[in-house]
DNA sequence: CTGGGGATGGGGCCC
DNA sequence: CGGGCCCCATCCCCA
């Protein structure tokens, strides 16, 4: 979706982005919402250089003479006790001097271990709650009495734990190596992110979208020679009062991954780096960034724990979808593995299928190049891309063309060189009638200005339900491309010149798609005058923009929507494919009006 | 502007 | 169920 969010960018003015809505259509119909999805990321990520580097920090909790600074409007929104200690959240009331108020203030959580508190805070701060194994009581303690209820669930998963059994009886080392063995099961994961799924499609909190320095590097803990007195409302909160501050102090915790959505279902859905919580296992006895985006050399167990961790994602998000298809029958007759496997993308939202795909698409969004090329060290995001990358070095050049000495490094490039063979130029512009041998090129050609000159050439269309190149004939054919039928002229031409304009329907009347013309079919290019007076009426409309933006928009809706698995991909399908674009749009039009 | 090659990312099938 | 492999769609770049 970020590649769709990029051309959504590219082709919306700045304006109309900044304004928050796009003329789609005249009035305030237009009004479409622009997803920004590394915004909040982005915020997050400063909000935490903000903290490490002490800016603007306005609240320093302290944990037996740990000291770590950070911003109270953070703190309220990640922590339930903090926003009620200060009056963030209604029926609250501010608590002792660290209320609402202003000021800075120093917040005693001695109650709290020391890690586990910087392992909470890096988690508000970063998304991730990285911790270790032996570290994970006394998270889920913390969390507990700060109200973070997502982490607190997260670690009752792991820990195997319901609500009610939380043992805080620590000391049990075996019994806790025997959970932490237990939480490695990919069971106990899938149970966790069965849950986050739902969560994660409910909120639609956009995760992470690159990794903001998730590293387990310790707080700055400058232990003074007494903690900050502060008699602050840490310790008058009834509610998140401490059971007991005497919580050994396991070096365990630092911490780390976790995502935030807000409040509950925050930290739930999302969960990662890029999406997911990370649940590391041997990783967590190791100290180190989890998934540094320099980690090169991913092993394949390493993407795999990435896949699991980092993005959590794949079964959060898996295991409800693909039961969803499963249970209902539905996902299709013959793509039972299909349906077995949907995974959504906790930074884009997508719905990647396949199994064990998530990983992969996962690193479109960390820039991740696990693969090298041992000759001329270039890198690459998946193997099988690197593969072929080694033809280059080999010489091999396994598809030949049958027809000519050419040889290619792809199949597809066989393909587009047979079309030359045969001459076959399939793809033919509905507004120009210029045919391409690729369809690539049509796009290209749709898009750009080069079919941009209105065809005075009156052309008959064929049969009536074939619409097909939509913007073309929207964008230049004006007028041309009317219908009586679906617009009237004189309501939507000039008054909303818009709306008609580039309505999906307009101009597409009666246009084939192929299909001769045939009885009904309509004229839609008329005479030349009443071509040139609706372009006219069109005005500036004529612009290609229009057009751009429209698939643009298109793009958007496809790219949060999902593509289509298999969408069509012969000429006919494709042509199909943009009837039904244009047929979604026209409903969502008719909707609007 | 078009043709062509290459790169990238997603989905399906098979192991 | 995950990974490998393949195919496809799309985009970018260059001539």
């Amino acid at each position: 979706m970020t590649q769709t969010q990029h051309r959504l960018q590219s082709t919306v003015p700045l304006s109309a982005m900044k304004a928050g809505k796009v003329a789609m259509s005249p009035g305030e119909d237009g009004l479409i919402g622009i997803p920004f999805p590394e915004h909040s990321s982005e915020i997050l990520f400063r909000l935490n250089a903000q903290r490490r580097a002490g800016l603007l920090c306005d609240l320093t909790l302290t944990s037996r003479g740990a000291r770590y600074p950070t911003h109270r409007s953070v703190m309220a929104a990640v922590s339930l006790y903090f926003r009620g200690l200060f009056g963030a959240e209604e029926g609250a009331e501010a608590g002792g001097e660290a209320g609402g108020g202003g000021g800075f203030s120093v917040c005693q959580l001695d109650c709290v271990a020391p890690d586990a508190l910087g392992a909470l805070l890096e988690f508000a701060y970063t998304a991730t709650l990285t911790i270790r194994s032996s570290g994970m009581r006394d998270v889920l303690r913390g969390a507990q009495l700060l109200g973070i209820q997502c982490v607190v669930d997260a670690c009752r998963d792991i820990l195997g734990e319901t609500a009610g059994e939380v043992e805080w009886e620590t000391g049990e080392e075996r019994v806790q190596a025997e959970r932490e063995r237990r939480v490695m099961k990919k069971g106990s994961r899938r149970k966790i992110d069965r849950r986050r799924v739902n969560k994660v499609e409910s909120s639609h909190h956009q995760p992470l979208p690159h990794r903001p320095n998730i590293n387990t590097h310790q707080h700055p803990s400058t232990p003074p020679p007494h903690p900050s007195p502060v008699q602050d409302g840490a310790h008058s909160h009834p509610s998140t009062r401490p059971p007991s501050p005497e919580q050994d102090e396991h070096p365990p915790t630092t911490g780390q991954n976790g995502e935030r959505k807000q409040g509950r279902d925050a930290g739930r859905g999302s969960t990662a780096v890029n999406g997911g919580v990370h649940w590391p296992q041997e990783r967590l006895l190791a100290p180190h960034p989890p998934v540094p985006l320099s980690d090169d050399r991913l092993s394949e167990d390493e993407e795999e724990m990435e896949g699991v961790g980092n993005g959590g994602v794949p079964s959060f998000t898996s295991a409800p979808l693909a039961e969803q298809e499963v249970a209902t029958g539905a996902g299709g007759g013959g793509r039972k593995r299909k349906s077995q496997t949907p995974q959504q993308c906790p930074v884009c939202q997508k719905i990647i299928h396949g199994a064990g795909k998530l990983p992969r698409h996962m690193r479109t969004h960390t820039g991740e190049k696990p693969f090298e090329c041992s000759t001329c060290g270039v890198r690459f995001t998946r193997n099988d891309k690197l593969k072929i990358h080694m033809r280059k070095h080999t010489g091999e050049r396994p598809y030949p063309c049958p027809h000519c000495p050419a040889r290619f490094l792809h199949s597809y490039d066989l393909k587009n060189h047979l079309s030359l063979h045969s001459g076959a130029r399939p793809f033919e512009c509905p507004l120009c009638h210029k045919a391409f041998a690729r369809e690539d090129h049509l796009q290209r050609h749709r898009k750009g200005l080069s079919c941009l000159e209105v065809r005075t050439r009156a052309r008959p269309r064929r049969g009536p339900g074939a619409d097909h190149g939509e913007e073309g004939r929207r964008v230049r054919g004006g007028g041309r491309g009317y219908s009586p039928d679906q617009l009237n002229p004189l309501e939507n031409l000039p008054l909303q010149p818009h709306a008609s304009a580039f309505h999906p329907r307009a101009g597409m009347v009666g246009l084939g798609d192929g299909a001769e013309a045939g009885a009904g079919g309509q004229m839609v290019f008329q005479e030349e005058a009443d071509g040139e007076q609706a372009i006219a009426l069109l005005g500036p409309h004529r612009l290609p923009y229009p057009g751009l933006l429209w698939r643009g928009l298109e793009l958007g809706v496809r790219g949060v929507e999902g593509e289509e698995a298999g969408g069509g991909h012969s000429p006919a399908l494709q042509h199909a494919r943009w009837d039904k674009e244009a047929e979604e749009e026209a409903e969502e039009d008719e909707e609007d009006e």
